[in-house]
RNA sequence: GGCCCCAUAGUUCAAGGGAUAGAACAGAAGUUUCCUAAACUUCAGAUUCAGGUUCGAGUCCUGGUGGGGCUACCA
């Protein structure tokens, strides 16, 4: 169906010519929706056009506003305020237009198919020597999310995750676990996985600082007894025997990390998020140091005279950055070369989307044009989706100072309070235990996912624990609650033998009330398409609320199934699913599940 | 020092260069014989500052202030 507005642009282009003898570019005429405090459904704005009719804004508003009438049938009447046309269009159009879209199987969504662009997102890229943590809640959920959006919009996505495995990090929790931790295990403790391997990762960096005081104690300058701390040598020592394939090394390695998967999965699992394909830097970084030493050889990087290698990126207005150190080891650059390297041979994509925090924005820049000299063209094609901090009322978090929000803490205190919320309501009183649990869970992510998602990507943003999560106000409860509702009446409609029509009359009496809440509907297919474009599900959550909010001030003033006039209740039986649907739709782009009673 | 990002009610968030800057929470006051009151209705309250561009600026440009980040042989 095509959309109004381009009628009206067309049209209002057409009257120029014929009015004042005038070419305007269709694309440049504006129409927007009409502000909802004013009556009108369209508003042109007439200040632009004033230069080419040379008359005052109302005249030329009326004007225009007289020929639109006579060409477009849709509009009623039409009013001048100030400099803004506000076009009225006949109640009929918005009653056709939601028996229009009313049998649609995916409103506003394009369905990908195999030619579909391919787009790859990378997102939670943990590190295995710590638990996941708030900041990593929004990652997952900011990646899954705009990895959900990308589908709606006509892509074909592969979710990739990229798991930090090796490195001198994973070192320091291993030689830990060797040290002190008397072969301590999940099972043996009782503790998950990853919060296992991350206290001995804790402990090491706790002793490693006692160490370094001590020695500056002693009188050690302190660069040297950073450099020289002999835990830290240790771990080095470790990481060349990793590299190296130390069977006693590896394997403590490949121990470790079975359990940190374990735990991770539980996470991911309980934060109803996955992935196509999971790679691992301890396979990756090989394939960056080969593009390294090609590029070595190709004379496109150099060496420095202690054997460590260098780009030199000082003509794009950076510094010069290490590739490979002198010991030949491999950095977090090096790997991510390869990562992509191996990504683009795996599935050629059109778009490759890092969901990375901002503080990598540096890192990401350089990977391009490390890339594009190595002579890659298809560097310019990655794209660095990065996103703000959350902090806590004091400040950022620091996994040092144990200043964190563990994400499996914060995932179980949220179902706790969304199970005291609802056991005060008590409205599930005879739900059996299973089927309340699932309605916690799904309420307790309800509002942890939108309370992140909601808020622009690019903003830090904070996280008060104290004040936990809301379940009232603009939240996701707040929207699951109005979907309840209307399965609710859907049912008891159901149950009354009252049909839901797929087909209306178009001559229905509606309500301004229900006008907007189709209104409102209308613009979703060009909010996805945005959305999309600008990889920001918080525009989703936004355009749910203030749909979501149209419907309950509807709900409050309109009988449904009460409504002795049988078209009338047919029409708002049809308007309530349709936005019972596409509340679904919109909330499972955001990765939040709807109950069907709470 | 250099580079990048952010700044809106007491607080947490909205606002594709367009009209009187929206919500929510917190505060004050109401609405259940009626389809789920996790709702609805009132009231009160904000664009960091100074310039500029424009018919029109929270939005774009320049500068200042404040906050954050990056600038590692960490990731």
């Amino acid at each position: 169906m095509i959309r109004l507005e381009e009628h009206i642009k067309i049209a209002t282009a057409e009257a120029i010519v014929e009015l004042y003898e005038s070419e305007v570019d269709p694309n440049n005429i504006q129409v927007q929706a009409t502000r909802k405090d004013l009556t009108g459904d369209f508003t042109l704005v007439v200040f632009p056009l004033l230069k080419i009719s040379k008359k005052n804004p109302v005249l030329t508003g009326e004007e225009i506003g007289k020929k639109l009438t006579e060409k477009i049938q849709e509009i009623d009447s039409f009013e001048v305020v100030k400099g803004f046309l506000n076009l009225n269009l006949k109640a009929a159009f918005w009653v056709n237009y939601l028996n229009s879209i009313l049998t649609s199987e995916k409103y506003g969504q394009k369905c990908a198919d195999e030619n579909a662009p391919l787009v790859m997102v990378e997102y939670s890229s943990p590190n295995t020597n710590k638990p996941l943590h708030l900041g990593h809640i929004r990652n997952n959920l900011l990646g899954f999310s705009v990895s959900q959006l990308l589908k709606a919009t006509g892509k074909n996505v592969k979710m990739v995750n990229l798991v930090n495995d090796r490195g001198i990090h994973i070192c320091k929790s291993m030689l830990a676990w060797q040290k002190w931790g008397e072969g301590a295990t999940p099972e043996s403790t009782g503790k998950k996985g990853d919060r296992l391997v991350g206290d001995y990762y804790v402990l090491f960096e706790k002793a490693l600082q006692q160490q370094i005081g001590e020695l500056i104690e002693q009188g050690t300058d302190k660069e040297t007894a950073v450099k020289n701390a002999p835990l830290l040598v240790e771990a080095q020592n470790m990481l060349r025997k990793w590299e190296a394939g130390d069977d006693i090394v590896i394997d403590l390695w490949k121990n470790m990390n079975a359990w940190v998967y374990k735990g991770f999965d539980k996470t991911y699992a309980d934060l109803g998020i996955w992935f196509d394909k999971i790679y691992y830097e301890s396979e990756t970084y090989k394939l960056g140091k080969n593009l390294v030493v090609k590029g070595l050889e190709d004379g496109v990087l150099y060496q420095k005279d202690d054997g460590s290698v260098w780009a030199d990126l000082r003509d794009d207005g950076l510094d010069e950055k290490l590739l490979l150190r002198s010991d030949g080891t491999s950095v977090y650059m090096t790997q991510d070369l390869g990562t992509a390297h191996q990504r683009y041979s795996d599935s050629a994509f059109e778009n490759h989307v890092y969901v990375v925090g901002n503080e990598q924005i540096y890192h990401f820049k350089v990977l391009s044009i490390v890339l594009k000299k190595l002579g890659y063209e298809w560097a310019d094609l990655l794209f660095h989706l990065s996103y703000g901090m959350v902090e806590l009322p004091e400040g950022k978090m620091k996994s040092r100072e144990g200043k964190v929000v563990d994400a499996d803490d914060l995932i179980r205190e949220m179902v706790e309070s969304a199970a005291e919320v609802s056991n005060e309501l008590g409205k599930l009183d005879n739900f059996s235990d299973d089927e309340k649990n699932t309605i916690f869970k799904q309420i307790a992510l309800g509002a942890l996912k939108y309370f992140i998602l909601k808020v622009d990507p690019v903003k830090t943003m904070l996280f008060d624990p104290k004040e936990s999560i809301d379940f009232n106000g603009n939240t996701g409860p707040f929207i699951q609650y109005t979907y309840v509702r209307i399965q609710s009446v859907l049912r008891k409609a159901r149950e009354q033998g009252i049909e839901i029509p797929i087909q209306l009359d178009s001559s229905t009496d509606v309500s301004e009330k229900e006008i907007s809440l189709i209104r409102k509907l209308y613009e979703y297919p060009d909010l996805l398409n945005e959305a999309g474009n600008q990889y920001s599900p918080a525009l989703i959550a936004n355009y749910l609320y203030d749909l979501v909010k149209e419907f309950n001030q509807f709900y409050q003033h309109h009988q449904i199934i009460k409504e002795d006039n049988a078209t009338k209740r047919a029409f708002r039986l049809a308007l309530s699913n349709f936005v019972a649907k596409n509340i679904n739709d919109g909330m499972s782009i955001l990765g939040i599940e709807m109950p069907e009673r709470m």
